[in-house]
DNA sequence: AAATTTTATGCAATCGTGTGCATTGTAGAG
DNA sequence: CTCTACAATGCACACGATTGCATAAAATTT
């Protein structure tokens, strides 16, 4: 057990041979005789000799590995989107190392400092709910890492960001509402210094206007977890006349709306329709199924992983910020006329 | 940008030292003048200094990384797994290299290779459903790197597991259906050549006999995904006398059971219970509210974790195979009586 | 047969750190 | 004033792999 990796000097002493002669051999260097070679390469087989990672990459000074630093793990779209970019990394040869913030401050600095330790080539972040300060996200392109964002990008650095439309899916998401025959269309947000909930916020504001609906200020809330949503629907469904609509800012509070909007004895989506956002696994459990918008954070993790390895490999000939932007597609389901 | 991180030499170059001196200095060696020391210090701050990891770990040969294979990574559970790992990994100071083999046997053996190819000291896996053959995680202890198995363990294979005790999980479910009136149970399983599977099977059958009911095959299938679900449970149904409860395997195919079965014009729990096995975040949006087996994954993957990196760094003195059990709790909501 | 080219291999340095041993300088002891 | 002891630093090598250059041996040319 805990066998020694053997290396070029094992075999090139095995074969009498020098180590250079051997590291040729393995590459398939012309000046090297064809009996040598095969010499070398049957051994190298026999021992299942594999170069060491470490010393190759000490040699390039090319680590071969890039961070992820994700709010959350335990979620539905997140997990998404690290799907996609282990798929992609997979692909480029290139190890991953993930740090989760849990939505805290202070642990999203230490990912940072962790990830910069470690000499990561680059890293791809979506910033916590927590986050109003961004100088340990400036450090990372002080440092001379690659950075970008994704999703919840962090408005105050000037670097590459992949995100959704989602100005457009909360318009599409609206409109549909609107023209189903919704006209008091509540919004749950969230915190609006965060890019998406501001986006999505005027979408829906947009959308109104365009059906010449006035925005109501008591109809639009922060209410972005399940904790929230508990407090806030309630007080929500005893307005007068009650809204004939929820947009919620995300599924699980889409969710949880639909719970507390039928035990408080309403009909959906006949009385009031409900709309989530990211359509994750959880939309097809309630009931009624719930109508939401489709995050594709696959490819968006996908898109997010190139875009920073072609960063760190120089393929990425673009000089400045590069924005990438995901399409998003109302999944219309049961919760909605 | 791409800054080259600066070295010992570096600083050496600058205070007209050796590059040894430097090192000892910043490692506190004694035999070290406390100017010097104080000097070379400040000059490693003023440079942001850090040691190049990748240097550090080819001179003691000792990678500080671990791989992770997981079925599936867009999963409530094995992403609660994950976050265990990650947090203890996190703690000892090891990076992650996750793996997904997508429930997919090439995957899982390519998988293997690129964690081995990585040289990690240790790897945490849980195997795919389609995996019937195991040299590859042979190839893992042959090649000297250390192996836990979680949740999806591999009996082919002689080396440490971390499991749920899903024989006890089953049993007092299923107990609890017998004692809240059910006495037609139905059991949706998985592939029988897993042992969670098999077990969970036994805990069934035993807790049926405990209180004299037959094990009726008619009422035992192979249905662990959606797609499976949406075959076999309609027609369970129109078996007379029909099932009056469901014991499904995971929380996924009970909630399209609890669906399926409302569609079908029977009421749960009054003509129909249904019970689940993770306790993941959908039981608490389906109408009823999901009872499920709590499985605690948190848990099961620090302990695997620490289990790994105590046999890395030789502190697991117990030299045979060690196997932990995960308790599970029953958590009644309101799809049982 | 001598000179030149070709072929095949080894030497040594490199990447960034750490450490045993040798070396330098200085102070105290005799 | 010389010798010893000790403090402070540098040298050289190691970790594993790669690569320009030198070198040895063989094959070819003149």
């Amino acid at each position: 057990m805990d066998r020694r990796q053997i290396t070029l000097k094992d075999i090139a002493r095995e074969l009498k041979l020098s180590p250079s002669t051997v590291s040729r051999a393995l590459r398939n260097h012309p000046a090297i005789s064809k009996e040598t070679k095969t010499l070398v390469q049957q051994t190298a087989k026999k021992y299942k000799y594999k170069p060491n990672t470490l010393a190759l990459q000490l040699r390039t000074s090319q680590n071969k590995t890039i961070g992820v630093i994700v709010p959350e793990i335990i979620h539905y779209f997140f997990s998404t989107v690290l799907a996609g970019i282990q798929e992609e990394a997979e692909k480029g040869n290139y190890n991953l190392i993930i740090c989760h913030s849990n939505e805290n401050y202070e642990r999203e600095v230490k990912s940072v400092e962790t990830l910069l330790d470690a000499q990561v080539r680059g890293i791809l972040a979506s910033q916590s709910k927590a986050t109003e300060e961004f100088s340990h996200f400036q450090d990372i392109v002080d440092n001379g890492t690659h950075l970008v964002f994704f999703d919840r990008i962090c408005t105050g650095i000037n670097t590459d960001k992949v995100v959704i439309d989602d100005y457009w899916g909360a318009f599409n998401a609206v409109d549909y509402l609107i023209k189903s025959g919704c006209r008091r269309v509540a919004f749950l947000g969230s915190n609006p210094h965060l890019p998406i909930a501001n986006n999505r916020r005027m979408g829906y504001e947009d959308a109104l206007r365009k059906h010449s609906i006035p925005v109501d200020k008591t109809l639009m809330q922060v209410s972005d977890t399940i904790e929230l949503a508990r407090e806030i629907v309630p007080s929500m469904l005893k307005i007068d006349p009650v809204p004939d609509a929820f947009f919620c800012i995300n599924d699980e509070v889409a969710a949880h709306c639909l719970q507390m909007i039928k035990s408080a004895g309403f009909k959906i989506p006949e009385d009031i329709s409900v709309c989530g956002f990211t359509n994750s696994d959880i939309t097809e459990v309630t009931d009624p199924r719930l109508t939401s918008v489709d995050q594709h954070g696959f490819e968006m993790g996908r898109t997010a992983a190139k875009l920073l390895i072609n960063r760190i490999e120089g393929k990425e000939t673009r000089v400045g910020i590069v924005s990438k932007v995901i399409k998003t597609d109302l999944v219309v389901k049961n919760s909605t006329k």
